[in-house]
DNA sequence: ATTATTTATTCCGAGGCTCGAAAAAAGTCG
DNA sequence: CGACTTTTTTCGAGCCTCGGAATAAATAAT
């Protein structure tokens, strides 16, 4: 079962205690490490100094930092942007986007397209992947041998081992081993993520204070999806990549949801069936394939002027939403969420059927206490939350390797 | 944030670990457990042998087990039923029951008590607690000293440090600070624990092999509850102390629930539910205190000998439990499932309709393949698993403790 | 009965790691 | 310019785990 602490764990672990607070503080000095990982100074001396030469840590000049403090001043430590470097490719909708970034966390070079995911062919999706990944390896300003990861986001289910897309609303195709494909192509480590989950993780890099240990990030977009953060870990389901929240049952034997069932959550609040019901639609009508965000605004405006079909659409998304985020609360306590993509734009016209249902649910006792955040932009977000995934793992499986393998030699050594 | 390792804790974790080695395996050789934690034998053999002087293991005289194989037999070790004692409490709806148990996990004493806990006053109800303890820490066969722990399980709602009673259908107090108590009047740490995590701890140590990371323990009683082990952890709200699945929300505005809300899968799957809906009553009917086994088991066997409202309120309880399940299968991914408790003795008439819900949702993809154990009775379960819990504890943080304190003095320096 | 073989356990020296204390470094303040 | 303060490095001590050798305890073979 589990297995025991070897020596050499000991310093392997310590050394990716170092990287991650530099990464989390930016620029801590030694000093600054040794407090928040509670070991010693000499422990942290020696760990950074191997660091440093390595080419993994770099000593920050700190420059015109004036510190106007008595004593030997400070030398921040700060990550070698060279040290390596990330893909992070987001496919969405309709949409394809890759982004370089370094080890530090700055975007170095980006491309974004448009394409038509709904009907494209499976090979055709796969190509165009492959090929915007090669266009940016291609880079001659790029170091192709420092690329240590490729990650990818989309939206859809992925696999357990984050390896494989099994299915998703963007495209008919099931069941691609994209990071697979990626791995072989290139010869780079890959793995897939869920968009939502990215956004959680994003948002916790964004504000740890507010997003710390427990909180949801619900994507109210075309379907509904929810990244979820407790105990300071992203949950994934243990087969699958995430709580498909979406489809939780809201009214059983309810409205015809994109996935062929009946009552899902997702049937009442994704931008479908907020458009069918705008539309008094019967609740048994298919799902339409696409609504342009310019369509939603206007359901939006016309439902923010008047009281009509639109208005109670956005409360039966609301209600649903509510009683979903309810039962959920029934389950894991309440916890801040973040509403994110383009109809947290309208959440004002959500909210108050939103609460209305959550104070009628077990979860709900605290209904007043419950904080909702919203971000309408949720591209941003999860190409941030990707790049830091990779980066991550950098950190931990590659810059502080277990026991077969020293660092140095970026990736070949992985691969 | 985290904080970093240091030194000590590794001896400190990899004893915890050959003690949970020796617990799970129950008369492991020094290169059996070896080979479980990956450690090299001399530090198993140094770890044990640190063990045996100080009380906590013991070399079985592996009796007569004839091996019958060459080369120098093994030495089994067992846990030292002398290292200490810990109290089992389990307080359910009239009924108290304690048991004394070794540190090898066997029950050496219990006493059982009938008690109205539903009228009794909140003094009283703490009264009796602590006096079936205290009677049985005056037995004389008891060495008062060695007792480490007392584990109190309950039905109901606990605090997320396991110390008080918030809320709880057996009695109409609130907040009480059971664990507080307890300790102040004897100056042993004890601890509260919800009954369904207890069954499902218990499900865990029963069958390793079916229970093992992912698995959930649902209690058919007059509410109805839940136990739940994620990747192979006990998951616990994080205020409170687990998934009230039986206040999930299945049917919006629906039938009235114990809990004063409407549409809770209690509402339609608890005792009270169903002797309801078999009576015909209005599901704003207000739910009756208590229903006796013996009238479930008249219903049940009613509802098995023809087709009438009997049968039809099973139906409707699996309906609702089918949901719920299928809702928490979209967020956590199917696992196993145990029913226990007196209804679960009904399996058999509330299986088509719950089989027929789940098919419905999204965790019914693979509804197939979802197994239902059933285990009637709940009690011996919850006794179980609070007190390997209790045990547990005291394997990690009394035999293996941190930085200050030695073990030796068994709870002195704990208290 | 005695020796060879096999397997389990313990002993021992080597190598790593972290720690605390002391020393060195690099500033500010008067 | 020297005193003071704070940060960082250096150094020896103390643990811990590991691998290999030695020892122990049984069975199989002679």
């Amino acid at each position: 079962m589990s297995v025991g602490i070897r020596h050499d764990d000991l310093r392997r672990r310590n050394r990716a205690m170092v990287i991650s607070a530099v990464r989390r503080a930016g620029q801590p000095s030694r000093t600054e490490i040794a407090a928040t990982t509670g070991l010693s100074h000499s422990t942290i001396s020696a760990i950074s100094s191997d660091l440093i030469q390595e080419g993994i840590l770099a000593e920050s000049k700190s420059s015109e930092t004036v510190s106007m403090k008595r004593g030997r001043p400070q030398v921040g430590l700060s990550l070698n942007p060279q040290a390596a470097a990330v893909l992070a490719v987001v496919l969405s909708l309709n949409f394809l986007s890759v982004a370089v970034i370094d080890y530090a966390g700055q975007v170095v070079a980006e491309e974004q397209r448009r394409l038509d995911t709904l009907t494209m062919s499976r090979d055709e999706l796969i190509g165009e992947c492959v090929a915007i990944v090669r266009r940016r390896l291609e880079d001659p300003d790029l170091d192709v041998q420092s690329v240590a990861r490729i990650a990818l986001a989309i939206q859809g289910i992925t696999d357990s081992h984050a390896r494989a897309l099994l299915w998703s609303p963007i495209t008919p195709q099931t069941n691609i081993a994209f990071a697979d494909i990626l791995e072989r192509e290139f010869g780079i480590p890959a793995i897939m993520e869920n968009d939502c989950n990215m956004m959680a993780v994003a948002l916790r890099w964004r504000d740890p204070h507010r997003y710390r240990d427990d909180f949801i990030a619900i994507l109210l977009s075309h379907g509904i999806g929810m990244g979820l953060v407790l105990k300071g870990e992203l949950f994934t389901g243990t087969h699958s990549s995430g709580g498909e929240f979406g489809h939780m049952i809201h009214r059983p034997g309810g409205a015809l949801c994109r996935c062929g069932r009946r009552g899902c959550v997702e049937a009442y609040a994704g931008n479908y069936a907020i458009w069918r019901n705008a539309r008094q639609l019967s609740e048994n009508a298919e799902p339409v394939a696409d609504v342009s965000d310019a369509e939603m605004r206007a359901l939006a405006d016309r439902a923010r002027e008047m009281d009509g079909p639109e208005r109670e659409a956005y409360r039966k998304a609301g209600e649903a939403l509510g009683f979903g985020l309810g039962s959920l609360f029934a389950l894991i306590d309440p916890a801040p969420v973040a509403m994110v993509g383009a109809s947290a734009a309208a959440f004002d016209l959500i909210e108050p059927a939103l609460r209305e249902a959550i104070a009628q649910t077990a979860g709900g006792q605290h209904s007043g206490s419950i904080s909702f955040d919203t971000e309408p932009n949720e591209l941003p977000l999860i190409r941030e939350g990707c790049a830091m995934r990779a980066l991550s793992f950098v950190d931990q499986e590659i810059f502080a390797p277990g026991a077969q393998g020293k660092p140095g030699t970026t990736r070949r050594d992985v691969a």
